[in-house]
DNA sequence: ACAATAACCAAGCAATCGTTTGCTTAGTTA
DNA sequence: TAACTAAGCAAACGATTGCTTGGTTATTGT
């Protein structure tokens, strides 16, 4: 009788206290959204709740961990069919980040507007978390290439930074995550630009 | 007998209450920092501060006015200094902004830090205070010597995003706000950089 | 049919929250 | 010295917080 998992009853709320968890913390954050609150967006009670998830910070974990999971699913998937090119690579990673971040789903948008050291007892699982999904940029940075001189470090954190601040400004219509994939990579093509330069105007147009 | 102006007692704390606050938003993010841990930093009971400030957002509202204030300055100052090159002045500009937010003062770090959307009652208040202040960028930006398809709102979006995530990484010693400005500029210098390469090289060392 | 348990409700706990109130003290002005 | 006010204390307010506890329902394997 090990019987740590538990048998899968016909109705499991768990996903939906995850997603009105989410959708909550990405609304009004996550210190701002109290238990009450998610028990209501699902129709329970408070208390009900710790059934599920020992605690509020579990909980936040949980949707972290859930994050994390499909932004890094979707970056992935995008890079099995991208091709050899560098910058393509690094490109269609970014489209399917922005596209997690700014599309449906609330669960990668977490991940990037939760900050860690606002949850002290789980900070250091959050880092670790982030830290893991992002090593992808590390790799892609690397196999850029770029002069020497170039910090990839900076350009990575920078690209990073770029994007996961678009959902204070991105306007569903006006820009799209695949655009804006396309624009942020060419700004920072630098001098590959000059070579290279108009070889894939027809690649951006097929997407988004 | 107008008597608006509250006349100026020895040791007005107000400033005492200002700074105390600002080191907590920092540190803790606004929601999370308590009217009673700001009192007990500044040596008060809680409900004294109700004498300098009506509420807690008020509060807010004035860190976040005090935060825009200084960094709009160094960013003036620094401008003033700048010389004509487009390039440069966006250069000096992003120095002055990096050093403002990783500098000693908590005011610009409060700035960026604090999600408007956390403030309901205030979040008008502080968007309207930082697109004041983000409107230097966007006037820098367009006076670039770009090619036209590049889109300059997203250029000037980017780079405020990349160097308001720096301050989840940046580390004190490994990097300075000078060598940051240097480093992003350099990566969204593009195109321009295959022709006048080099240049400034030198331009660069006798900073930060 | 029966025991087991997954899933939830109902109620309330102690702690903390932002804020208010009434009063005191220190300093300024007349 | 008398009137006034800036500044803060002491104490508590009602509301909300995360969470616990004990009981209830309904589904399950046997």
């Amino acid at each position: 009788m090990t019987g740590l998992a538990p048998k899968a009853r016909i109705n499991n709320r768990r996903e939906l206290i995850l997603d009105a968890s989410a959708a909550l913390f990405v609304e009004k954050g996550f210190v701002s959204t109290s238990t009450r609150d998610i028990a209501r967006a699902t129709g329970m009670l408070p208390g009900s709740l710790y059934y599920h998830f020992a605690s509020k910070e579990d909980l936040l974990v949980a949707v972290f961990q859930e994050g994390v999971q499909r932004i890094s699913e979707g970056v992935d998937v995008a890079l099995a069919t991208a091709g050899p090119d560098p910058w393509v690579r690094l490109q269609s990673a970014c489209e399917a980040h922005l596209a997690m971040l700014l599309g449906a789903s609330n669960y990668a948008h977490v991940v990037i507007r939760t900050l860690p050291s606002d949850v002290p007892d789980a900070e250091k699982t959050l880092v670790g978390l982030r830290r893991e999904y992002e090593a992808r940029f590390t790799a892609l940075c690397d196999a850029l290439p770029l002069p020497l001189q170039v910090d990839r470090s900076v350009l990575r954190l920078m690209l990073i930074g770029a994007m996961n601040h678009t959902p204070v400004w991105f306007r569903k219509g006006r820009d799209t995550p695949a655009g804006l994939a396309r624009k942020f990579i060419g700004n920072v093509r630098g001098a590959q630009a000059c070579a290279d330069a108009s070889v894939e105007a027809n690649f951006e147009e097929d997407r988004g």
